[in-house]
DNA sequence: CAGTATCCTATCGGATACTG
DNA sequence: CAGTATCCGATAGGATACTG
């Protein structure tokens, strides 16, 4: 098997896990696993995002070819944002971790990172 | 399908990856995917963690019924740390994740997670 | 060996207010 | 509407030194 040794020393898997090992990063590749959202839209949908964090992780999925910004024309203003090919792959990946916990939410005995 | 919304809103996965989404408590996961491992072993194996994040990773999975430690009564001292089956049913699922790491970690524009 | 304690910094992240 | 700016507190995390 080759499920060893990977996430040990500095793989590729450890910097990558680093680059989505926030509160957020995942939750936003989430918020747009439909398609295409605008900006309010998408922290409308996560609910509990703050404006700052948002953009903040929005920008960082950007110089990481997972997320597409597109500034629209339209009378109010307006920006959509799109998952890249890349970013959609990393949908299936994440759906497996989200299931197992929703499995095993009961059985973690708190939900506490407290120290 | 189910994997749409599952990370919106105040899902139980929401909690859940809350709890994972630090730098090591997926890392150290893995450190004990082979079977237990003593304190200093695991350290060393993983590479890179200081004890003060060890120790606070380590009793964090314990509380959430991830790991469990248990004291050796040799001449030195020791203790060895193992996973529940809980914390061996996660394996699998960061495994894909380590794996679509792994695929495409040259796609990812920077490693940075620098702002 | 297996931690704990302390110090220090950087980042996370929320709230609020402001702008084109 | 889609941000940016700023302030603030809390946590993450490293380094070092110390202890049973």
């Amino acid at each position: 098997m080759t499920d060893h040794d990977v996430f040990l020393a500095d793989c590729p898997a450890r910097t990558t896990l680093d680059l989505i090992a926030d509160t957020w990063s995942v939750v936003v590749v989430f918020g747009l696993g439909h398609g295409p959202r605008r900006y309010n839209d998408l922290r409308d949908r996560i609910g509990g995002i703050s404006n700052k964090m948002l953009t903040q992780t929005l920008r960082k999925l950007e110089r990481n070819n997972l997320v597409t910004r597109r500034a629209l024309s339209t009378a109010p203003a307006g920006a959509e944002y799109r998952l890249t090919p890349l970013g959609e792959s990393l949908l299936g990946p994440v759906s497996v971790l989200a299931r197992w916990a929703e499995e095993h939410a009961d059985e973690l005995g708190d939900g506490g990172s407290g120290d």
